[in-house]
DNA sequence: CGTCCACTCCCCCGTTCGGGTGAGAGTTGC
DNA sequence: GCAACTCTCACCCGAACGGGGGAGTGGACG
């Protein structure tokens, strides 16, 4: 149980490497991560592929202990790959890389079943760490990503630009699609229940809908939750 | 955010402590954290509250950089606690504290405001790192909890095995996320209006909700809509 | 200045919902 | 045959909800 930075200890081992597999498009790109990795002396890249369709052929083969899967690849992406690769071994853990934080690429990933996520810029000594924590079990992301991963679970979801609710209707829109009662809302609201149900009929009659389970359906049907 | 590991308690005035807020009912955990915290140089444990209540009266005015939330208290929970406090001071962070690792109070935690989660056998190292990247806009977080977090974003997509519903079940749960009544939903599917009813109770029960609204949010929380 | 609107709160009323309990028909499996 | 389960339906009851009013405050805008 360990948790992300701090790792001074060297663990200078007989054990063999471990066995990591690159998918990188850009030359460069993937030979500096290729260099890299190698340069550590616990761990063996394995191979390293250019494209998702061919890391399919042969990652099965190469059994690496962990996959390092750039987001952004031509063709098949490296999201898609890493859904087809979890269905094969649903036990090898894939970390993905990517410049960007945006976050519905960062969900996408994580749904497709990433075990990590990780930015490019991270440092060679932090992206040793994350390859040993993901192989025991972990999650490792930057407090960037984790703060958006976390952000994620406070806002339902987004705004819906169709309707134009008031801030709080707004708000009680949220609450309710966390499905929560008029009295709960009141109280996270510091409103009277009155006050919510009244913000509540308005966005029933805005909404054109009828009941709370009816707006909370449009509603997280239009912005994806 | 730089930290010099002053090891004696004379910290000459270069920064000032960083000042945590504790709440935890028991008393000799509370004791325990409280002393743990003071013995790093560069933070200072301004309040130890006993009560979610406490807490509420106290924090606004201790105006702490960080709170350290348990999140099971009597009276007012932790989490709710946690919400009430975020609602008066959004930007202070707070980090929940455990014995436990289940997901549904992890999820609640972090819908609540929380932006860390640790378990409370963090080691002391990794507890002060943790304030640290928590007050620098991270969200720490054990390799374990991360791990369930990055888990429930799989459930989004696939299938979720925690729980079967009847094939009954299943279609009257889909008519529920489109917003029907129960008198809808009967009509559509040809049966009783008290059928439907049982099986909305045994869905509720399933699914540990309370409400067609809240059933309608988790189901698509979870799946993509 | 007056109007509009957001926000707050209140009342009444009928309907819907959720929880509890029970029960008969059909299926599957031991 | 019996147990376990699903599917079906029913009744009661209290709480929650949705719709219809009204009403006061305060800010924005012309």
């Amino acid at each position: 149980m360990k948790t992300n930075p701090l790792n001074s200890s060297q663990q200078v081992a007989d054990k063999p490497p471990f066995r990591v597999a690159l998918v990188e498009d850009q030359p460069d790109t993937r030979e500096s991560w290729q260099r890299l990795i190698s340069s550590f002396p616990d761990f063996d890249c394995v191979c390293a592929c250019v494209s998702a369709e061919e890391a399919l052929q042969v990652i099965p083969q190469a059994k690496p202990d962990v996959v390092l899967m750039d987001v952004f690849l031509p063709g098949m992406s490296g999201i898609e790959c890493t859904a087809k690769l979890k269905a094969l071994h649903p036990q090898t853990p894939i970390v993905m890389l990517t410049a960007s934080d945006e976050d519905e690429i960062l969900f996408t990933a994580l749904e497709s079943g990433a075990d990590g996520y990780l930015l490019k810029r991270t440092k060679p000594a932090d992206l040793r760490v994350a390859l040993l924590d993901v192989m025991n079990g972990g999650a490792p992301m930057t407090s960037e990503i984790a703060r958006h991963v976390v952000a994620s679970f406070r806002r339902g979801s987004g705004l819906d630009p169709s309707i134009s609710l008031s801030s709080r209707e707004e708000e009680t829109l949220i609450l309710l699609t966390k499905g929560y009662s008029n009295k709960e809302i009141a109280d996270q609201l510091n409103l009277s229940i009155e006050t919510v149900r009244s913000h509540l009929k308005n966005i029933y009659t805005k909404m054109h809908v009828r009941s709370r389970a009816e707006a909370v359906a449009h509603y997280m049907t239009r912005r994806p939750g």
